[in-house]
Formats: C-alpha cells, structure tokens, sequence
DNA sequence: CACTGGCACTCACTAGACTTGAGTGCCAAC
DNA sequence: GTTGGCACTCAAGTCTAGTGAGTGCCAGTG
C-alpha cells in the first residue's frame, strides 16, 4: 500500500485511492463499453467513500490524463494512458483451466508443417480469445542451405528447389530460352549443389563465367534465389479471425481502417516487431504510432526456440478488451508452442 | 424486338418494355443505392411513357417477382430474379482502356512464382474493382513426381521434399527417433526419388518391408507424402481486399458473416467450384445457396491452360454492383493471366 | 482538513406530435 | 392502352418536452 502524498501533481504513480478508481473505472467500462458514473465507482470498490469524494478523484485524474468525459453531463471513460497504468499494475492471471486444457489438447493433437501449425494456432488464438489474431513466424536469414537441387520441368523451365536449416523450402524459377538437355541440368544441379551448401541468402557467392549451358543455368539459377532474396526472407505471417474486428468495433470506418492494416501484411509484421523490440507486452491505442488502429490494443507475446526468437503471436482488439484474460492466453499459447517446437518456455 | 405479347403470364422472358424499365430500375438503384421511383424511371428511359403507365408496369414486374418494394410508400428495388435477368440480357461491355492498360502494365511487370502472381493478380483485381477478390490456384492431384528427395535436418529429423510437374514443391517432415547416419539418408532418398518419380499423389506405392534404417526411412517419408495429400492436393487460395467488405455492406451483421465466410478457404474454393461447374459466370443473392452471402453477388472467370481449368478468379461484392464493369474486368485479367501462364485466352 | 450530503445544472437520449414529400394504387377520361 | 388527377400511405425529418444519469460546487460536519 503506497503512503497517501500530499501533492501527487507531476507523481508518476498514483495514489492508492485513484488507483483504486481508475481500476475500477477500466474494470466497469470494459465491461459495460459505457462511461462510468462516480457511484458506480463508489459501489464497486470497497473504499467505502461518498461518490462525491470518487467525483473530486476523478476531476483530478481527468487533470492527469487518466481519464475523459465523453461529455460534460456522462462519466469518464478511461484514456490510453488510465488503460496504460491499468496494465502496467496489472496482477499477472492466470489462465482459466478450460482454456488450459483446450491449448494442451490442441497442441498434443496438432499436425504437420511448422507452417500449418502457425496457422492453426492462428485460428486457435482467435477462437480463445475473440479477437483477430497474428502469428509471425521469424525470417530465415541467417539460415543456412542443405541442398539445392535444379528439376528439370520442360525444355526451357527449370526449379531451383533449395532447403534451408530452419526446415524452410523455397523454390524459384530458372528460364532458359536456349534450352539444355537432361544431362547439363543435373551437372548444373550438382555443381549449384556443392556451390551453395552451407552458405546463407546474404553470402556471395563465386559464379562460373564460363559461356555453356551448365554454367548458364548455374547462374540464371543463383541469380534468381538472391535476387528473391529480401522475399523469402521475409516473415510468414497467418491472421486468424479477421471477422472479428466487426465485432469489436462500431463505425464502419473504423472497422475498414483496421481490415485495410491487417491486409498489409508489412505493416503488420513490422508493427509486432516494433512491439516486440520494445520489449513491452502490449501498445494500447496511439501508442504504437499507426494511426488507424488508433482504436486498438495490441498484445504480443514472443516465441523463442534456444534462446532465440523465432517468432511471435499478437492479439489485435478494441482499447476496451480483457486485458489479464487475454493476456494470459497470450502467454499460455506461447508458452505451449514454445515448447511444441523443442523449447523450454520462459528460457 | 421482342413482339409484344398479350398475356405474358408465365412467359420465361419479359416484355419489351418491361425489359427497359426493369433495366432502368436495377441500373438506377446500382447508382444510387435508393428505392426506384416511377417518375425516376419514366425519366432515365426513352419510352416517352408517363410515370403512371410505368407504375402499372411495375405492379406487374413485382407480381412476377423481379421487383420488389421496402414498404408500401417506397419506390421498387430488384429482386435477385430481377439482378439475374437483367445480367442475363447485358450485352458484354469491353473493359476501359485505362484499366485494360493497368492489367497489362501488371502483367508486364509481375515477377515471380505462380504463386506470389496469383496473390498479386488478387490484389490487383480489388484495387480494380473496389471489391473482394478471391483467386484460386487449382490442386495438382494429377501432376505426377518429377524429384523426390530426402534432406537431413539433424540426427532425428529429415525433410522429403517433392517437386511435381506442375511446378509446384511440397514438404513433409520425417521424424526417425531411432536415428540413421548420413549414408542411409542419402540412400533412403535414392531409393524414394526411384519409386516415386512419374507416380501422382493418388498412386499405391510399394514400399519395402525390411526393417532396416533406409527402410523405415523410406517407409516413414511416403507415409507421411500420402497422409498429407489430401491436404496438399487442396488448392492455393489468395483473397485480396477483404478490407472492401466494410464498405460494401451497412449492418455490421452481414459484414461478419461474409468475412467469416472468406475466413472459410475451404467454403470459398467450393462456392467458386461450384460456379464454375454450373457453367455461370455469376451468381446472384441466394443463387448459390450460402445462406449468409445472400446480399452478395459473386462474378467468377476461369484460368485454363492448355485447355484444362487451372484455376479461377471470383469477385465479390454487394448485389447492387456493377455487372458490366466488373464482369468486363474479370474476363479481362483472366485472359491476360491465361496468357501470361502460356495459354491462348478463349481456347 | 478530508469527507459528505445537498443542490442546481447540463445534456444526451427518448417519446410523442406534427409535417413533409416521395411514391403508390386506383379510376375516370381521353 | 395511356394518361392526369387524386386520395392515401408511410419513412424520415423536425420540434417539443420530459427524463435521468451524471456532474461541479458548496456549506456543513467529525
């Protein structure tokens, strides 16, 4: 229990009592998504005081920044920064043992490809939580190949089928108007072979400037994979649930502007990272400085496989959402997707 | 010209002057989204007839359920019946040149996979046509292996990585607690490329049954190729503009439930399959029998490469959309993407 | 002092009454 | 068959209170 001050003016910490009834303000509102009323206040806390003293609190939090009237005669509403503080003096929750057993059971049962497990749990997130839902899945960058093997389709198009150490594949065409026959494309296939293992997309490598067909595809072929290079780099990202944003937001403009972010999938990505880097586990409203998700709450918890991370899943909801629930599940399915890729969770 | 008839009762097609009216009110009502008034239409037609003469028409175009009216005081608005005649009886509109040349500046410039083609065509073709796009990359279920190839991740873990003659590549992990030793990967996937190159997804294999390491891993990997195919035969889906649905529909119920339907890739593929099949290049309302897109209308094209179906083009959008303008697009990039995949548009 | 009850005030929201006007259906007349 | 005239309907807009949740202020009290 923080000691009452006397003048808690530019205090970055609050007193216990506003505490008390900002909580229970971001509590109520989240709840009823209607302003909240002094004796509302004075009902649900057990500070046993007169909504008169919760009204001359809330006048001062207004003064802070906590809190806003949406007008003069309605209660407050809280502002990103009352959601802010509710967050941050937040008791971490657990999760509810339903949902508990629902993630173990999803993951016990869960099949295939890193890739369709990412997309699953995508869709799982936003099952459990009714809110849309992201999962990234780290680039390869700095993985290195284990093969790189040239197939012959036709005459004139060849694949460059090429896997990396992250367990990722990648495939690029290679064109050869000239044309060459089976036995120069498996040369060049073998030579592509001991010319790229063990390097990564980053390396240089020393090309053949010789003026035949293997040499030719040799290179066509490695031009091609580190010319798509800054692509396939790039994250996998899967969004789960974007319908929910319908529900979550009244004003069509407001649910068009959070679709219209979600399609970008750049955007989205260098959002969660943003997030991410900051090591912070949620960006409520303006905070993460995009504009059109102004309405928006962002949760993000990370994936680490050894030490590193690998990934990251983000829940993406209105200001007003359950912020211990969700935060747990958050938690809870990291922890568990974590461990479903080898890890130790918390590591 | 039609002859006009005097009793057009259960007559399958419409009046002439029935026809033009009807035109007029579905063409008003895309414009202007407002119930149709006699008068308006008496106006935006040539029949030189009098609002009254056009009413009377109208009671007999509802009776036929073409039309349809809000309420008793409101002017009419187009049933799916009467959107459906009057897309029937739209003669084919060629598509702007400023679009025609946006489509072929697309196709000019578009790089890459069949893949990342079909998901940028998607974009392309909601930024066209402000609505909804959805492309469809046909399964490969009767594309037979061209390569098959085992690579070692790490003691317990191999990849089987399959390239099929429609270009596209799988992969499917291959766990082996007992271990094998590089030699015996190496071996497993000699033996794997042998027995499966030229055999389709749908093939029976015969495996070998000893139970050395090579064996099992031989064994392991087509298991794991044939469990999956049924998934991996399913067909790519790239769903461009979702952002579009909140403009497109007021009530945040309807936006939902079609986003909820886009969210269903499986639902989507079908629904576009299905138009497909019926030989239509659109289907309007509760035409195609999803209940929750029945304020939609959904225009589809097919890509056919050398005369079989590869894949498909939908567009959606409200019913009050613009046919001609849409169709005429649809039709328009199908063809271009036809080409640019080296077929003959219209074969 | 901090807290409280009392009180006047504000203002979104609701309901009802009224008006407006676009649009209809009907009908007698051309 | 077509038309102008006419009574009728009804959603939508405007105005008018009336209601009530909620506020800010203040004087009184332990």
């Amino acid at each position: 229990m923080a000691r009452r001050q006397k003048s808690p003016v530019v205090s970055g910490d609050l007193d216990a009592r506003k505490a008390t009834i900002l909580q229970a303000v971001v509590t109520e509102h989240i709840d009823t998504a209607q302003p909240v009323g002094s004796s509302a206040v004075a009902a649900a806390t057990d500070l046993d005081v007169s909504p008169a003293t919760v009204r001359a609190e809330m006048v001062s939090l207004e003064r802070e920044g906590y809190l806003a009237q949406p007008h003069t005669s309605a209660g407050r509403v809280p502002t990103d920064k009352g959601y802010r503080y509710f967050v941050d003096h937040l008791e971490r929750g657990a999760v509810g043992a339903a949902q508990q057993s629902r993630v173990r059971d999803f993951f016990a049962h869960v099949r295939g490809e890193m890739e369709d497990v990412l997309e699953q749990t995508s869709k799982l997130l936003s099952a459990l939580t009714s809110h849309t839902s992201v999962v990234v899945g780290a680039g390869h960058s700095r993985a290195t190949i284990l093969s790189a093997q040239l197939v012959n389709l036709d005459a004139h198009h060849h694949l460059l089928v090429t896997v990396f150490s992250d367990g990722t594949v990648t495939k690029h065409s290679v064109m050869d108007p000239a044309g060459a026959d089976a036995g120069d494309v498996a040369e060049a296939s073998r030579q592509l072979n001991a010319l790229l293992i063990g390097t990564t997309l980053s390396s240089r490598i020393q090309v053949p400037s010789r003026t035949d067909a293997v040499a030719r595809l040799v290179r066509e072929a490695t031009s091609a994979l580190h010319e798509a290079a800054p692509t396939i780099e790039g994250e996998q990202v899967y969004i789960g649930g974007s319908s929910r944003v319908a529900e979550s937001f009244d004003g069509v403009e407001t649910v068009r502007a959070v679709l219209s972010i979600l399609e970008q999938e750049l955007v989205v990505v260098s959002l969660i990272e943003d997030i991410l880097d900051a090591d912070v586990a949620v960006a409520i409203g303006s905070e993460h400085g995009l504009e059109p998700l102004s309405a928006c709450a962002v949760i993000v918890a990370p994936v680490t496989l050894e030490g590193e991370t690998v990934g990251a899943l983000g829940l993406l909801g209105p200001t007003r959402m359950k912020y211990r629930e969700v935060m747990a599940t958050a938690q809870a399915v990291s922890d568990e997707l974590t461990r479903h890729f080898g890890g130790e969770p918390g590591a």
